[in-house]
RNA sequence: CGGGGCGUAGCGCAGUCUGGCUAGCGCACCUGCCUUGGGAGCAGGGGGUCGGAGGUUCGAAUCCUCUCGCCCCGACCA
């Protein structure tokens, strides 16, 4: 492609609502524009590198015996009201009516739709297993998109789906994709990590994430480089780092107007590490008290595993459910529920006193309390691995694409079952996973740049070669450019040539911002002695060739 | 949905507090000259319902009310 003839609105200024270093690049080098919150256009540039990840992406799809297919953004509500997902899902989920008045929906993921086929077509274990995917725009009304392409409302997805007679089949199809799923984010040149995952409103019980490391992420993992544990800190269990206890006997301590462990522990010159932090949450069933030790932090995610939804208790309500004011609460003598992190077990604390402006120190568990043991703590840096103890890592990173078990969570309701060799019916079991190339794209230029702008990986980059004729005035680079551009294209090279009349300092500036991996230099002084110069984007580095090496060193 | 910030030319911004010349600057854009190895230089030029609506006032980008949009933090999140 000729420069001139391509629409690359580069800028030379960042829009000012770019946080993220890719949303910067990407609308500095003229890859994508805004249309409205979470809603982009992909200019050239950026369509002809999603158009290189859907190419991967179909490659390792297909050589995993995955079937391309293709289905509507538009949903009947009655089948999202089958799988309940119609109610459980809120706002997130763009909801319309037809001219006829029949509820409709824009499809968030396709877990409905593909088992609705499934139903249809799937009659025998002789027609299992299938594995069906597609490429394909998905909706979501989303409270806050954010970081460019990141987070959007429109989106496109990778999404496949597979369909097995027995949990031993659907391990085997989860395999396959992992397998997929690591060659290709490996072949578009990123950084990442397996992570263990929270299935979340997927169902299923297990799941992974792909996690590219970037400090734009929304996601935050939990590694231990000793053993390879890898989870979101959404489940991540980690131990604490131990402390000295002392032998103290039960007491109570004036502390007048302290409150929190931070005060109260000001107040006594303890480390909060000593405290037992109480807090009251009204879960579905009724008030549960959850105890955390004082330097940590409640896992609300943890704790809706064991007691389902809940929300923090306000003052009122502690004060008539507990008898005592928030900010004094202990866990002795109480009637309620109680959870409590695994790390209280061992130890002699402080905590409230359950009497205004007093705490109370030496208290133990099984004497002072009792309670259930779970780990409800957020995982932090540094804290011990669960599996090794080595010190655990905490990285932020972005969600690049996700391996679900669905089990029957979708087959049941909607009644895709199929006969077994006895002429049982039984319901197909089901995995779902996620790719989204938008991210890829972003979580690339996040993980390849530099001060100049994007370095592509060269199996995602827009074009293979980018050439630079210097001076479009002068004759013999004109010529000389013509020639390469010509025999480049006809060996299948992709090439861009800035064929416009711009000085040279424009277009070293374009080149670099952009980001194509090669750049051949066609210079005036240079061309005289018959040498370009060929320039690689990442290191900087340059070597002169004689002009008929350049196909050499290429091809 | 809660908190914060911002809407003035294609982009980046000043002007708003304290109402008052014809609404400015840099870049980009157009014309000409010049220049061609890192976003040059000179000269001339085009482009604005100051997000929108209503109000106060002799007079509103500026003050008041309402409203729309975008960004950031949090909540939420297949």
């Amino acid at each position: 492609m000729r420069f001139s003839k391509m629409l690359i609105p580069t800028l030379r200024e960042v829009p000012s609502d770019a946080e993220a270093i890719s949303h910067k690049l990407m609308l500095r080098a003229g890859y994508v524009r805004q249309l409205a919150a979470g809603l982009y256009v992909y200019l050239p540039l950026g369509l002809r590198v999603i158009n290189k990840i859907h190419a991967i992406l179909k490659e390792e799809m297909d050589a995993i015996g995955a079937q391309e297919i293709t289905m509507p953004v538009l949903h009947p509500a009655e089948i999202w009201q089958q799988t309940g997902r119609w109610q459980a899902i809120g706002d997130e989920m763009f909801r319309l009516k037809d001219r006829t008045g029949r509820d409709m929906c824009l499809g968030m993921t396709h877990e409905e739709i593909m088992t609705w086929l499934a139903s249809r077509e799937i009659r025998s274990y002789r027609d299992l297993p299938q594995m069906w995917y597609q490429i394909q725009t998905k909706l979501r009304d989303e409270a806050r998109p954010k970081s460019g392409v990141l987070r959007t409302r429109e989106f496109i997805m990778k999404d496949s789906y597979s369909f097995d007679a027995s949990e031993d089949g659907l391990e085997k199809s989860y395999r396959l994709h992992e397998g997929a799923y690591h060659r290709i984010f490996k072949r578009c040149g990123l950084n990442f990590y397996q992570v263990e995952s929270d299935p979340g409103m997927m169902g299923g019980a297990i799941s992974h994430e792909f996690m590219a490391p970037s400090p734009a992420g929304e996601d935050e993992v939990a590694l231990c480089d000793k053993c390879g544990y890898a989870a979101n800190v959404e489940l991540a269990l980690s131990v604490l780092p131990k402390v000295e206890f002392e032998e103290w006997e039960f007491e109570e301590i004036h502390t007048p107007e302290k409150r929190t462990v931070q005060e109260v522990s000001n107040f006594l010159k303890l480390s909060p590490a000593y405290f037992i932090k109480s807090i009251l949450v009204i879960s579905d069933s009724g008030p549960v008290l959850a105890l955390v030790r004082g330097d940590q932090d409640l896992h609300e995610k943890k704790l809706s595993k064991i007691i389902g939804n809940h929300r923090p208790a306000q003052k009122t309500e502690v004060k008539d459910i507990l008898g005592i004011e928030a900010g004094f609460i202990g866990p002795m003598n109480q009637k309620v529920r109680i959870i409590a992190d695994t790390i209280l077990e061992k130890g002699c604390y402080v905590s409230g006193a359950n009497k205004p402006h007093y705490h109370a120190k030496g208290i133990r568990a099984g004497k002072d309390f009792s309670t259930e043991w779970y780990d409800i703590h957020v995982a932090k840096e540094g804290d011990g691995c669960a599996k090794c103890g080595n010190r655990l890592r905490i990285e932020r990173c972005i969600e690049i694409g996700n391996i679900f078990k669905l089990g029957t969570k979708y087959s049941v309701p909607l009644k895709a079952v199929y006969l077994d060799e006895n002429g049982t019916e039984m319901p197909v079991i089901m995995g779902s996973y996620g790719i989204g190339p938008a991210r890829i794209a972003a979580a690339a230029i996040e993980q390849n740049n530099d001060k100049d702008g994007i370095v592509w990986p060269k199996s995602i980059a827009p074009f293979n070669v980018e050439i630079l004729p210097l001076n479009v005035k002068d004759v013999k680079t004109v010529e000389v450019a013509e020639k390469l551009y010509k025999d480049l294209t006809e060996k299948g090279i992709e090439v861009l040539m800035d064929d416009r009349d711009e000085r040279a300092g424009i277009k070293f500036k374009d080149a670099d911002l952009i980001g194509i991996p090669v750049q051949v230099i066609l210079g005036e002084k240079n061309l005289k002695e018959g040498l370009v110069e060929i320039k690689d984007r990442r290191t900087k580095e340059a070597v002169k060739v004689k002009i008929e090496e350049v196909m050499i060193d290429r091809v």
